[in-house]
DNA sequence: TTGAAAATTGTAATCATTACAAAATTAAAA
DNA sequence: TTTTAATTTTGTAATGATTACAATTTTCAA
């Protein structure tokens, strides 16, 4: 698979070893636009790569979103969850099922008043509702 | 005083029992805006009300959050955060101390696209970065 | 005054995350 | 290639926030 190459190049660009398990967390997370958490992302890889420890994907989320390779998303009480679209989007989260989704921005104009002169390096928007599924059921 | 009897009223308009712990809470949460967790709020509290279980701090927080009264913050890794005011404002934090700000909203402008139709409720604006003190450490 | 419903409390359980040390792997030096 | 050091992975144990639950207390209405 040549897509492993462009993975291997991307984890190498930011400086960060390429080990097959480092890979596997990153392509999974490609290739999933779930936002899913530590063990939805485990669960997945635990076949692949059966000496895979938990201990292990949460080490490697951490390396990649230092690195600015993943994004680390704070919208559900219970886990974080990962997204590998790191760039600006808005995030919807269903009340209900608690489904995560990407919401591509059309347009963005924000002013906030900011007197104390807190120096802002990162916006994230998150959305909550329902989701379709959901919204139907309880009508 | 009677900030408390607003505080009262507020609850019951909510259909909120005004208990003695939850007017604390409440009480506690309008005079301090710094989006306490709950750690913070029975550190507080506890001297007042002697009697007082983190637990109760739990219920109440969720009883006060479901109603609408106050807010429930995700911004911080490690804890929930409430904050009483409901109207839209963004919240900062900054990555080195993990204080957590509010910022009024000057002006806000947004469309996203949403083919998948969901039903959006809420939107939550967070800016992250470096407050003033740690931003000057840092250099 | 009494009894039912609601709220509070303390303890135990759960569950996500982190700490840590040992084992395995990789890269670099000789 | 062999040796050595650094890095990564792994499993287990610890931590810490939150929730479950049952007992107690308080409140409210009959």
């Amino acid at each position: 698979m040549n897509n492993n190459i462009n993975i291997q190049k991307k984890l190498q660009s930011l400086e960060i070893r390429p080990s097959v398990q480092r890979m596997a967390v990153m392509d999974y997370l490609m290739k999933h636009r779930t936002h899913p958490t530590i063990d939805t992302i485990y669960g997945a890889l635990q076949y692949k790569i059966p000496t895979l420890s938990k201990t292990t994907v949460y080490n490697i989320v951490k390396t990649l979103s230092e690195s600015g390779a993943i994004q680390t998303i704070f919208i559900d009480e219970k886990n974080l969850r990962y997204d590998a679209q790191t760039e600006q989007h808005a995030h919807f989260k269903c009340n209900s099922c608690g489904m995560v989704a990407d919401l591509p921005i059309k347009e963005l104009q924000v002013k906030v008043k900011n007197p104390e002169k807190l120096s802002i390096e990162e916006l994230h928007l998150y959305y909550k509702g329902l989701c379709k599924k959901c919204k139907n059921k309880h009508k």
